[in-house]
DNA sequence: CTGGATGCAAACTCTTTGCATGCAT
DNA sequence: ATGCATGCAAAGAGTTTGCATCCAG
């Protein structure tokens, strides 16, 4: 089931203009390579599949729209022990994977309850809004 | 239920004589400054801690020890979606919250059953070892 | 003594900021 | 026309590396 462009296209300007701000060929392209990707993608990542279809994109421009797009809830930034941030464009509930030796990151389809976590930390006064499930491990490769 | 600073130096001691490592001043410091803090701790946090008891300590020996320490499993870096890298001396399973907004970190200490996320990650492939739970929202202070 | 551990400085990676220009509205 | 968004350069935060010195065993 793959989505078109056009869709892709279309919902980003439907959120951009409902927020009044602007329908860049820079937060087109990079929308339609985030919503296509497969893997939990770096900035760096994404100015590379950018500068390949749009030229001359910067990376500060590739951080600010990672950053709204946040904002918009069109990506979402993977928890991760250590180095460059992901970005995730599954926004529903689902879990990581990591390996702790390469970095590989996987997703993972299966229910976690966090019912009594939301709980304890609604008792701690905070408002949770989302959980990240990362299970840290080694991957089949680094295992050997 | 406080644990004495002996204590932690002979458990320390026994872990890098096993190993054939040394015992140095730096290392008996900052194990106990990680043993009795509370809160999780940053480099920078570990440093100052350190600098009060014993000088002239630098923040790429802070770094050699955190992830020595890691390696030996005394202190346990927390997943996070971004900022500095944090650690955390509690290596028993619980759960973290965090406030997106000005960052503070909290412990949980409730059930998560994480069984059908460690299946699917052996069938991904993977060897699981621990898993990061992380509810994402705002704190009290943050919220209004 | 001897080599692992340290301190210092410098390099490096990732991310953010400042500012002039450009383009979506 | 207006000012939000961009590109470029440069700065900034966090972490790692290289190397001479030191000290635990």
């Amino acid at each position: 089931m793959t989505t078109s462009s056009e869709t892709y296209d279309r919902e980003l300007t439907e959120i951009l203009h409902s927020r009044g701000q602007r329908v860049t060929p820079q937060r087109v392209v990079m929308n339609r390579v985030l919503r296509s990707a497969k893997r939990h993608v770096t900035a760096e990542d994404v100015l590379r599949e950018v500068t390949g279809k749009l030229p001359n994109v910067s990376l500060p421009t590739v951080y600010a729209t990672l950053e709204l797009f946040e904002e918009l809830g069109l990506v979402r930034r993977v928890a991760t022990e250590s180095g460059p941030a992901l970005f995730d464009s599954r926004t529903d509930e689902h879990q990581h994977v990591v390996c702790r030796r390469c970095g590989r990151v996987q997703d993972l389809d299966t229910a976690v309850d966090d019912s009594r976590a939301r709980a304890a930390a609604r008792r701690a006064g905070f408002r949770p809004e989302h959980t990240d499930v990362v299970l840290v491990g080694l991957c089949a490769d680094c295992a050997a």
